[in-house]
DNA sequence: ATCAAATGAATGATTGTTCATTCATTGCAA
DNA sequence: TTGCAATGAATGAACAATCATTCATTTGAT
């Protein structure tokens, strides 16, 4: 959806359905990130929203879908910003990991409010199994594409004793123990001094492409 | 405290304070990992201890200081494990070094419930500040080691071109964000691996003493 | 017998949801 | 253009359910 139309939808009194869902997502982030998962009531979404109170159920039914949708709404996102990025990437194995990782530490992704949130989902995932599927979803073709990544770098800097799987599983949580950094110390860590980490493992591990 | 205690303080109809309170505590942690943050209740934790609603204003006064004692005693519980497996451990930094990563992939430390509080309590801490203080706590002496030790090695092993400060973070990272996967799917991820995945990063970045 | 510990029904506050009403936009006739 | 229904988006007061907390009463250990 474009911005303009967002922008329009709120300032108007009515606006189309998808406009007004996505205004109401946003304003979940903010809520989340604000005030916790817990403390996020339909009254905190639509005052953040500038809406009245039964607006949620009237675009979302229950506030159980209205989370889950926002959930979708991140996950969506990062996978777009993550195929686009390597579409705009090189071929090279190389140019492709150095994009991947680039994008987790850069907005859109890599925004305090959507950390917040998502690690707000992520501490609700093991009594949530919707949750956790569309964390899944999101997991899966982002971590097959690494490992395979991953494997042509081995192949092509003969790195015997470099195992793609295990490196790939390795950079994967090293990103998001970083994400966790950000959350809870963002005095200390900064997004910067995160890629810095990412990529110093990169080239550790991969001398002949990332140094 | 003692187990023995624990487990007479379950049965007795009364019992000392603090082990009321330790029972109260780990019945939280169990109800926080069966039900989420957000769904448990003064109801769920109670039963869980198979006690009355009213023990736990007894005990806590209210539901937020029950919360933030889970949250410490958590953190007390890493802390003296860390500290008992770095005693323990030999004095050569590699030691030290394989002591700490080892013990975030063993219990008491990495079981399924706990991880899920972990990560229910950090959803929440960019709106709780006495959360995030509490963990910042935990982090601060395991991480100021953590680099320390690093350094040794550095210095031992001539590495050059290691920063003993960015292996630390990259480090501490990792074991977070493996503890992620072990959460959201447990299926995949298991203990073993992910504590074989931690050390394919110290090998590479240490190959003279890890290898 | 005494008294701290534990209970659980009662209470008031908060929350998600509903729905009758209000309001703004759109399409159409004059 | 101007006036006027018709449509459906948005509102917010009201309701029912849930929750944390209180406290008079009960229980059992010393």
């Amino acid at each position: 959806m474009a911005k303009a139309a967002l922008k329009a939808a709120m300032k108007k009194r009515t606006a189309p359905k998808e406009e007004r869902q996505q205004q109401l997502i946003r304003a979940t982030i903010r809520s989340v990130a604000k005030n916790g998962l817990s403390d996020t009531t339909m009254a905190t979404v639509s005052r953040q929203a500038g809406l009245s109170q039964g607006i949620i159920n009237l675009h979302f039914q229950s506030k159980d879908r209205l989370l889950v949708e926002t959930l979708r709404y991140l996950s969506e996102q990062y996978r777009e910003t993550w195929e686009r990025a390597l579409a705009k990437a090189g071929d090279s194995p190389a140019d492709k990991l150095a994009a991947m990782v680039a994008i987790d530490f850069k907005p859109p992704v890599c925004d305090p409010n959507k950390l917040a949130v998502w690690f707000a989902f992520w501490g609700e995932s093991k009594s949530r199994p919707t949750y956790r599927k569309i964390c899944a979803s999101r997991d899966m073709a982002y971590r097959a594409e690494m490992v395979q990544v991953c494997q042509q770098l081995v192949e092509e800097g003969d790195y015997h004793d470099v195992d793609a799987a295990t490196v790939a599983a390795g950079i994967s949580a090293m990103t998001s123990g970083l994400w966790l950094d950000l959350l809870t110390s963002p005095r200390s860590m900064t997004r910067e001094r995160a890629l810095q980490i990412c990529q110093a493992y990169l080239a550790i591990t991969f001398p002949n492409h990332f140094s």
